[in-house]
DNA sequence: GTTAGCACTCGCGGATCGAGACTGCCAATA
DNA sequence: TATTGGCAGTCTCGATCCGCGAGTGCTAAC
């Protein structure tokens, strides 16, 4: 099980493993090997080869007589090293672009299409965080008067973004009132985080002018709403997941759906996608999470300017196109980028 | 096939044999029922009226030496003749309370919790649409600058729902106009729908003036923005269909995953529930859609106040348990209507 | 109209079996 | 020493078969 760095045939021999297991779903023998992609070898010389890279820990096999299947370290060492790069094909880049055509010029509605889009070239489920907005520029500011101490702030950010809450006074404040404040806060406001705001107007000291307590109110409450993480995690193509066999068995596919269902612990996954990284691949049991010991995550980030940005990818079984899946991500997630883009001015 | 209407012992045969098989899922025979239910009768007799049931088409029979089981026909009859109203048990009501309990205070986070406790104590999926709000009163009108021409309407609805559009202009027009103009609009639109609105802008004729033509496009796209019908469906529970053994057949859970998933087609159905009527039932094959062919739907309406209505409810296999979830629909229906109420103000 | 009895049908689960696919090992080979 | 052909052994998978049990329809008696 020791890291043995593996010769340049043993290489070969896993990278066909992976490569064939991947698209045919059946164990994969030394006849096969010999035949398809070793025509110089004989099926003995693999099957010793074959027997090393069990003994490493790179294959394995399901029962005594049956070919070799990747370990969940055969697939990193496949994706660390041995990966071909892909380039999406022409069709595929046309599905993503007619798909985006037909999408609304909402921030969500683009996440939504992108998510679907993704699902549907991938044939896997899809996942997209909503933007995290933490350290977004302020736009625009509202305040609506509900009922009489409540108070409804309606933020609109860079990207056109809207956050809302509902904060209670102490105090009721006609709308007369909130609207003076809101067109203050607009002048102030203009370009600025939450927390350059908070630290500007605690530079001003303690006053205790009324109105300021109700500003502060306010301006504590956008600051503390933007920090909570976001939860939200958008999925589509559950449908998918029907069409691998590894999912026939109905306890796997219940796990992943709670899990996606729930969305508090995928996101948590997905929030920790570094910002630098190409794409990033988590492989089955790498994941902290039991429901998705036999999964694979391939994620990746989208951005709507340098501060804004979110992570986009796909969750699927272990056994799937590495390759062409990482061209997809990427893609997917450069198109969306493209089009957020635009909107954050 | 015709209607013959049924004899009292015919019904309570009848009733016996849908009892007893959506609890039990098995086809249910004479025995059984000489048994559990009819212990004054022979299983000979009741072998008679269950032939003569097959021959008017309220059962069927899987093959011939298995029991009986209702069609889609049976289980019409059944709900609106023979089920025994039922109230949802101190349990079920505690469970329902408590998710409220936790719940934010926004339309949104309120829906969504009714569909996570409403899939999880019918164990089937929960449907919820957004609620209707063409007729809904505006409270509140907010306009953003963004780009040079374009220009966000933010409109909160009673019930503090909040709707967004995005607009171009002929021309740019600063922040300060459009604040002023929807000072303007918010001293003439309060309470009052979009049409009342249109339709009051029209009686004062026709006006050259530029602010004017911008206030049209403003009203004329709020109103247009609200027309147009809530296609967003929540959903929730797909994972408890994996329980029902009616859905190890893979075919139909995808067919049925399609169709939340697009969520069109599921919305049509939704909106044509009437708002005056109790529940709603759709059984196997008087659906018009085929993928839901064996599904049923159990669907009703909540209420924010007397304009501003949804629907909720769920769909599972026909073998359900019509009495309870109709029970329990009903429950989280009144229970979403009591919260959403108050915040109607 | 109801019932007991009976022959008959049919699905389901378990047992059996042979084919096929691979392997590991060994001895021969270059 | 690395490679290879040969071979015996292992294990899964699918087909087939069979018997049990459940349930029916029919008939004749009550």
């Amino acid at each position: 099980m020791e890291a043995t760095p593996l010769d340049e045939r043993k290489q070969q021999i896993l990278k066909a493993v992976v490569s064939d297991y991947t698209v045919t779903g059946v164990p994969v023998g030394s006849q096969v090997l010999a035949a398809k992609y070793f025509i110089a070898l004989s099926s003995a010389t693999i099957r010793n080869e074959l027997a090393d890279l069990v003994g490493t820990g790179y294959l394995q096999q399901p029962h005594t007589s049956a070919g070799r299947v990747p370990t969940d370290r055969g697939y990193r060492y496949f994706v660390d090293f041995l990966m071909d790069p892909e380039a999406a094909s022409p069709t595929v880049r046309r599905t993503v672009k007619q798909a985006f055509e037909t999408a609304p010029h909402s921030v969500e509605g683009i996440l939504e299409k992108a998510a679907m889009v993704l699902a549907q070239i991938t044939e896997n489920v899809s996942l997209v965080t909503a933007p995290e907005t933490s350290e977004a520029r302020i736009k625009h500011i509202d305040l609506v008067s509900l009922e009489s101490q409540s108070v409804l702030i309606i933020l609109v950010l860079e990207g056109n973004l809207i956050k809302q809450t509902v904060i209670r006074l102490e105090r009721a404040t006609s709308q007369d009132d909130l609207s003076r404040m809101a067109a203050m806060l607009n002048r102030k406001v203009k370009g600025q985080t939450a927390e350059e705001l908070l630290s500007r107007l605690q530079q001003l000291g303690p006053d205790r002018d009324e109105q300021r307590q109700i500003l502060e109110r306010v301006i504590d409450s956008i600051s503390t709403h933007q920090a909570q993480r976001q939860s939200v995690v958008l999925h589509d193509g559950v449908r998918n997941l029907l069409r691998h066999p590894e999912f026939v068995e109905v306890n796997r596919l219940e796990e992943l759906l709670e899990l996606l269902e729930q969305g508090a612990q995928l996101a948590g996954i997905l929030q920790q996608v570094a910002f630098d990284k190409d794409v990033e691949i988590i492989i089955g049991r790498e994941n902290t999470s039991s429901g998705l010991r036999e999964c694979s995550l391939v994620l990746t980030t989208y951005k709507m300017d340098e501060r804004v940005r979110g992570t986009i990818g796909v969750i699927g079984p272990t056994r799937m196109h590495y390759g062409q899946v990482v061209a997809r991500v990427r893609l997917v997630s450069q198109a969306t980028s493209e089009l957020l883009g635009p909107l954050g001015n």
